[in-house]
DNA sequence: CTTTGTTATGTAAGCGTTTACATGAACATG
DNA sequence: CATGTTCATGTAAACGCTTACATAACAAAG
């Protein structure tokens, strides 16, 4: 009759109350940290949880509580490290606060992008941070409708102000080529990125800027644009080299267009740095493994994401409209694929 | 008096009954795709569904059923795009089953690793998959133990049968390696991966395998043993170059450390593939990238995502026990950085 | 026209929490 | 010693859904 030895029937706060013999309400304030437990009581509490392998269970609590302690993660896709700096940078900030990270990807739900955004905001997740490449402003307006929190990662421009985390773009793109300049480079072409993304337009103006600044003419045929994907930097390159007049340094808007680039260049018997100089943009983990190791426009992913985790959090708690965006600074990483120009004799 | 005009207050399943003219169990049954709706009344609830704008709520159905409709993925960091491609695979074959995908960092959990998938597999998620580093025979035994489904993604050995995906590492070490000799090597150095991982040995035992095939002696000091990381690529390279009769080739037991041997072969002004041969393996993307790029065997990490997810879908769906292990074939993907070794005259 | 069998729909009891409110104990105050 | 305060704990009502069970509706069969 040892109705005792039962192995694993669900454990509540019921069983842990009876254990602990106090009500399940108090074990419950326990859970959420209450003031008002005595704390005799509490270490009861908490032994009798141990004892029994009590693990609260989420979907209870956020049904009753009204809140997930989930956030999610929004991005367009996965292929480039870039995204994977971010998502660390995010995990370690909610490692502290335990919180739980959804993934979500665009492209497995572009068909029923239209509720999306809504739906999520249903239950799912207390927030949701966003890294996104197009221009969200449909999402945005469905979000700040809803007065529904969130955070924009590395996006900025064309939306007023809402809560975000960037870098200096412009900065960095200002930095870079005006080092390009100090090198003695007097034509160097620049291949965008997507122009409806700010960050695109911010390095162009960026480079415009450095060049105006040193008295340098802007030539319109030294732009090219591309679309933040490799092969537009192998078209790019291949457009500029094709000049009459070709530059002796190309600055591309991120690293994957960069290496793009250097393939084109290569293929065309040129030398990096020799004869061409390459700058990037981004410094994701295999700029540093190419050869030559780049030369590129370090964004803080890592820290963006941390950052834009905790501007969520605070949100989430304080609900606070904290709608205010934070630049990172982005910083120049001199590798080997950049150095002064030959001396070209006419 | 216009009590009528509130903005958004939930909407649950009795607005939409009440909207819908039927018991709220109805639109709950319609929901769940449940057989016993005629059909107009079906159209009528989905309709209203739709005027209202309803979404379920998750937590409630998690609640209430049983099951979250979520699964977990567990991974070790997310450095590398080799998780990446792993992420996408699990992905589309999610999207198809309206599962959501939840991440777990290891690494942001070492500290309370203890009771943390026992965590996880309460409530949260209605299974795992797990992308597991280190030999995670502590993990398996509590969700084999709580009967908790999972499956395993791209690790093997140690463990006895339970389900799981990888790569015919062995078959893939085997082909490189003899694809290496019939270039002329004899000579050919290895870099082992982390041995307590089965995909490490496997490949190791493949390149055995193929050198006794071929008649071709094997020399303890042209094994070095590595861990995945970059830095034990070059150091693996330095101590193999500085042997005394030095390999003319060297296979990497990932691509990561490949590049870190091409580095280090670089640093020592030979050049690839003329002095030394590299192969590596995994094919991420970046080793196209790389000059010269890469020859590697590759993984199929995106089908592996794939396959995975539908084991653990099927295991959710159908209760089977499916405790196979599925491996997906890799392939040699030649590129420059091998040729047939120089001659050299001792 | 009653009986039985189907099928469609409604009713009510959870699922494991949180939390507003009620209760009770302990203690100081007048 | 009655009374008011404060703090610790208990009680009960949600939260939004699923699902076993009950019931109504309607044919077909006796």
């Amino acid at each position: 009759m040892t109705k005792n030895e039962k192995s694993s029937p669900k454990i509540t706060i019921f069983e842990v109350a009876a254990e602990a013999g106090v009500s399940f309400a108090t074990v419950s304030r326990v859970i959420n940290h209450d003031i008002h437990v005595k704390s005799e009581t509490r270490d009861r509490v908490l032994s009798a949880m141990q004892r029994l392998g009590y693990v609260a269970n989420r979907q209870a609590r956020s049904l009753a509580g009204g809140k997930s302690n989930t956030i999610g993660l929004l991005v367009p896709d996965l292929g480039t490290g870039y995204i994977g700096e971010i998502i660390r940078g995010i995990d370690t900030e909610l490692s502290w606060s335990e919180m739980d990270l959804i993934l979500y990807t665009t492209h497995r739900t572009a068909a029923k992008e239209a509720n999306y955004v809504a739906n999520l905001a249903r239950g799912m997740v207390d927030g949701l941070l966003l890294v996104l490449p197009r221009n969200p402003v449909d999402y945005i307006e469905t979000l700040t409708r809803r007065n529904f929190p969130f955070v924009l990662i590395d996006h900025q421009g064309t939306v007023e102000n809402c809560p975000a985390v960037g870098a200096t773009n412009w900065q960095g793109a200002y930095t870079a080529t005006e080092y390009l300049i100090q090198l003695g480079h007097k034509r160097i072409g620049f291949i965008t990125g997507s122009m409806d993304l700010g960050c695109a337009e911010d390095r162009l103006k960026g480079y415009r800027s450095a060049l105006r600044t040193n008295h340098i003419p802007e030539a319109a045929e030294l732009i090219y644009e591309g679309n933040f994907f490799q092969p537009d930097g192998y078209a790019g390159a291949c457009a500029l080299l094709d000049l009459k007049n070709p530059p002796t340094a190309i600055f591309a808007s991120n690293d994957v267009m960069a290496m793009g680039v250097m393939d084109a260049v290569r293929n065309r018997g040129l030398r990096i740095p020799d004869d061409i100089s390459i700058v990037g943009f981004d410094n994701i983990p295999q700029s540093a493994m190419v050869y030559p190791p780049l030369t590129t426009v370090q964004q803080p992913l890592e820290q963006m994401g941390r950052v834009a985790a905790q501007m969520l959090i605070n949100i989430l708690k304080n609900g606070e409209k904290d709608s205010s965006r934070i630049e990172l600074p982005t910083e120049l990483i001199i590798r080997s694929s950049t150095s002064s120009p030959r001396d070209r004799v006419g």
